[in-house]
DNA sequence: TCAAAAATGTAAATAACTTACATTTCCACT
DNA sequence: AGTGGAAATGTAAGTTATTTACATTTTTGA
């Protein structure tokens, strides 16, 4: 989604001149002692002219060096640092460091691995469809579907959520093209939703998955929301998988009900009032939440 | 826990004399722009002369106006400035940006609310305590009692969740001082919840509570792991603050084991071995997992 | 109120960056 | 293979930005 300079600097090396590339290469292998050095301590080091310096820095179209050094020294304070593992001997200030920045490392691969087109196709289906079935195995992603589903039905969709086996082919039986099934699972290879899933197939209905690519299940579904978490993190695939699934569920909200336009977002605002006569604390209830901030912000324009 | 150069500026200014802190009110009152001015268009904007600009620079511990230059961007880079709210004209691209912007800031936020002093003090708790009693409220809260009972469950702990607010008081009325009572809500405001932890402390059982600071049940409780998401954040209190609790319980995990010492460690590496020979899939269980993988590195060391 | 110290400003020096132009290298075409 | 031309690179000079040295002003404490 977003390509990093440094990434950026990787792909273009290949289309650019010698001198060029022994900078570019230089930069890559070892950009933070490229902040501290002068163009010419830079051009020495790459063996090139002082010019050559400012070429590579406008090819990447910056006005100058100095933009350059910035833009270079925002990347890298972007692309944390992270450690790798937690081990028992860190400190606790090192222990919260190193889980928290992989957290938000995590959060920054999402970003770079969703693509817009994707998410779009998957909205578009979910706010059409007459019915939404929602599939999960193990108790997080059980969780998460429960909360898909939740959402979706305070969008006004027809959506329910089964974590069982034998409900999910009964479910996906009844799917006809109508409707939609909806899969959970980060590992991606349990056999009874991908029975689940094939079957909802076969009766014509589209499957989204949200789940890694190059599993059985992205390969089985029609619109797959690859997420992928870096396997060397810090905290192993738990609770990184679990946030971004779950920030993935929050985006597919908020297009969702921008697919579904203002009409839906004036039901809800409904709704919210009956929530509020109850006394219903809305903290439980995020989609309601922002959904009516949304339609503020629509109603006066 | 990090205290930003920008904020760094704030609590500095005052100790300094007129002319720089005049150049400080103008870093922050445009932090992006100051990066792109010059060192006398600067000096220029704050009324002051060159070198002053110079001199602040090194008042804060830099060697020079560029190096100060450069850890102004990677501050600002960090500090993402995340947009406030979502609305439903923006694009897709742009609904991602913010939404995964915004969690990725409030990690941040969340890093630097954390006191590594109250979290060993949480774990210590959690690691001593004769039994564990999770309460919550609202399904939300309660998936994640469950998240933190589970995980406790198998680091070894006499871990229970309640979400109902009759068998909470039950169980606050039989937790001795032995046992420890953790509530998780982030309101902080549920009646019953403060009823049973009111209870639970009368019986002379420590309580821990994650939620927000300044509320009812913070200053009911004995430990408290405040947690406040900032209030205009793009996606209004749902989804981050449960990232944030997803997160601290995450910590508190590693603490524990830490807390638990290597003895605690082999135990799980059993109970590993265990799993996989009933050929389940670790990916469920991510609190083993990381046990394991540090477990690994403590004993070859 | 005065002297000393600190803070600030002025102007010159240094270092960094950029440009102009000369030279080389590479490629297409004979 | 050789040659013309375009692209790439280097050299050296010019411009701008940063830093230093020192003079002036302001503040502080008797």
């Amino acid at each position: 989604m977003k390509p990093s300079l440094l990434q950026r600097l990787q792909t273009i090396a290949d289309s650019l001149p010698r001198a060029q590339q022994q900078v570019i290469a230089v930069l890559l292998q070892n950009p933070e002692s490229a902040l501290s050095m002068s163009v010419d301590a830079l051009a020495a080091q790459a063996r090139v002219s002082t010019p050559t310096i400012m070429r590579t820095a406008r090819q990447l179209g910056f006005e100058g060096v100095r933009e350059f050094k910035l833009a270079l020294a925002q990347d890298l304070a972007r692309a944390t640092p992270v450690h790798r593992s937690v081990n028992l001997q860190d400190s606790t200030g090192d222990i919260v460091q190193k889980i928290l920045g992989g957290a938000a490392a995590s959060i920054t691969g999402l970003q770079q691995q969703l693509q817009t087109g994707t998410l779009e196709k998957a909205a578009q289906l979910l706010a059409r469809a007459q019915r939404i079935d929602c599939y999960s195995v193990g108790a997080t992603s059980a969780f998460m579907a429960s909360d898909l589903q939740g959402r979706l039905f305070r969008l006004g969709r027809n959506a329910h959520a089964f974590h069982d086996a034998h409900l999910q082919l009964i479910s996906a039986a009844t799917l006809g093209p109508g409707g939609v099934a909806v899969a959970i699972s980060h590992v991606g290879r349990m056999p009874f939703v991908l029975e689940a899933i094939g079957f909802a197939k076969s009766q014509g209905a589209p499957v989204i998955a949200i789940t890694q690519p190059d599993t059985p299940l992205a390969q089985l579904a029609d619109v797959v929301i690859g997420v992928s978490v870096p396997p060397d993190a810090v905290m192993r695939v738990g609770t990184e998988a679990y946030i971004a699934h779950l920030l993935v569920i929050e985006l597919l909200m908020v297009l969702v009900l921008k697919a579904l336009g203002p009409k839906a977002a004036r039901q809800l605002s409904q709704f919210r009032s009956v929530l509020q006569a109850h006394g219903q604390d809305i903290d439980q209830h995020p989609a309601v939440d922002w959904a009516w901030s949304s339609i503020e912000k629509d109603s006066d324009s």
